[in-house]
DNA sequence: ATGCTAATGCAACGAAGTTGCAAAAATGTG
DNA sequence: CACATTTTTGCAACTTCGTTGCATTAGCAT
């Protein structure tokens, strides 16, 4: 898994810029999923709002990172297996959010399970969320 | 099952006003789950914006609707179950989002499946939401 | 019917997200 | 490296969403 910013924007067609380096850089490096105010903050609010809006939704579309919703509807951002390319995630690994510290995690080792629906429902894609408290947190 | 307004608003302890039997009622009659904008645009925006805010808050609160997370950052809201209660919701039944026409339906017959967690995360609540092509759809 | 309590509507505000456009930075070619 | 071209950025303006305080109105119990 390729690990310097520099050659994951390359190999994903995508110009070297500050903002894209640092924020990509702040994924690497971080525990759990960032949401977008986190990510103004940590980067010492150095890039425009709108900036790292667009960068959000370009690793989005290069299948850099993912999204996992929450039930606050504040959506949380993480990095994606190397697997996923533009438009097709394959990020199948249920999601763990902390209700104490708020610590939201890709459990990349427990995969969503099956379920059967009724008929007339044909499933596409399935996702699974589990709240609860951290390691960290006990 | 109680269906009527009256009833359910008094059975919560909530006294019968015209929004509240508006939304209630609007809740029993539709086939889906509800978007706050659904809502003030099906009431034909005879109440105020905040009025509808207070509703949902306050229907939250004594366990007579219960929340959808989307991908698309916009909350929907569904009628629990006579089960819940206010602050404990018992709604452990899978949700499926329609990826044409975005209805977004809760699949009562089928549970949550359990999950293993690595060590360390201890669960409380899970939740699981399918999108695909809904019937009508097909 | 009357008084008390709770809910509503309005206005004002703040946060979150989007768009157009000019300035600045990145890229690739010689 | 210098240059022209393309892409990205920052700013301003704006929209939408959600919250709060307060005066008015409606619901409830006696
Ligand atoms: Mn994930
Ligand atoms: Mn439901
Ligand atoms: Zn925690
Ligand atoms: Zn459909």
């Amino acid at each position: 898994m390729l690990t310097d910013v520099n050659d994951i924007l390359k190999k994903n067609q995508l110009s070297v810029t500050d903002s894209r380096k640092s924020i990509l850089d702040l994924f690497i490096h971080s525990n759990g999923a960032l949401a977008h105010a986190d990510i103004e903050k940590q980067t010492g609010e150095k890039f425009d709002r709108v900036t790292v809006y667009r960068t959000l939704q370009v690793f989005m579309e290069k299948g850099i990172i993912h999204t996992i919703p929450t039930s606050d509807n504040s959506i949380r951002y993480a990095l994606c297996k190397d697997d996923c390319t533009g438009g097709h995630h394959h990020d199948n690994h249920v999601h763990f959010i902390c209700k104490i510290c708020g610590l939201t995690s890709c459990l990349d080792s427990v995969t969503v399970p099956e379920v059967r629906l009724p008929v007339g429902f044909r499933p596409l894609e399935k996702q699974m969320i589990v709240t609860g408290i951290c390691e960290g947190c006990q």
